[in-house]
DNA sequence: GTGGATGCAAACTCTTTGCACCTTG
DNA sequence: CAAGGTGCAAAGAGTTTGCATCCAC
């Protein structure tokens, strides 16, 4: 049965409280902060594990490498920073797309990334603060 | 400046000829037809180039790796059958989504994937003829 | 005390790159 | 003939796995 060790709660935590999705690396380095020894092969096997049992929901978005998040349950979307490159949720949803698809193809389900500018990354305007942390990587 | 190989020429008609999306080993596959001794390098630099001088174009979907497509120009998204793991062409877009954004976001752009079976892959209903090839992987 | 969990390092897969040889213009 | 292109094999990056040790139950 499901142990509960400190990797494996270090890790749910730093994925719940990201409140955005985390690739592996990130949930390595938000981790760490409670389990210093913490290793990626865990973090790995682990978000596997979670991901199994419907704990988490892995988010894959176009060209980017996996990213969890914790299973809301609800449908949604996600938003990707063109800037910082971190990944929002996006809880709308144009709904009714099956009529886009070719004739004689079934639509079963969608998904959607919008790209842009987060709040803290917007362009700086007349007089706007600049608040973008300018991350890059992620 | 740009040299036309036999290696380029089979590289770029793969691609043409095949209507949809298609991965490196895809490609090489392929191009193979016309020639044999075509490595798997060439075909990942051949792409890079093609793509960069915009003659052909990444498509990127969640969870996949890149495959690509002749530029067509128009906009447009993609279908990923869930039997075959083919991936077309959908000409056609829901249009106005940055409303979907959380306030404070910019959208600039948005990608859309489509799921479900293509034509070839229909799950037989009464009496319906299955000419799905059943391939995975891809 | 036992079996699942962890950490390390090696293995794997996919993609990129160095280098000698070949081909196009 | 010169410059760019190609094939092979090795190198990288990201992810998975074998194994001895550790720890939750």
């Amino acid at each position: 049965m499901e142990r509960s060790t400190r990797q494996r709660t270090s890790i749910r935590d730093a994925i719940r409280d990201a409140g955005r999705p985390l690739g592996p690396v990130e949930i390595l380095e938000a981790a760490r902060g409670a389990v210093p020894a913490l290793s990626l092969a865990t973090v790995y096997r682990t978000v596997r594990r979670l991901a199994e049992s419907g704990e988490i929901q892995a988010v894959t978005l176009p060209g980017e490498s996996v990213r969890y998040e914790i299973a809301g349950g609800t449908h949604h979307h996600h938003f990707q920073c063109t800037a910082c490159s971190r990944v929002f949720d996006v809880h709308a949803c144009p709904g009714n797309l099956a009529r886009l698809a070719p004739e004689g193809f079934t639509v079963e389900d969608h998904e959607l990334t919008l790209y842009g500018r987060c709040r803290e990354c917007q362009p700086a305007r007349r007089g706007a603060k600049r608040g973008a942390p300018g991350r890059a990587g992620g």
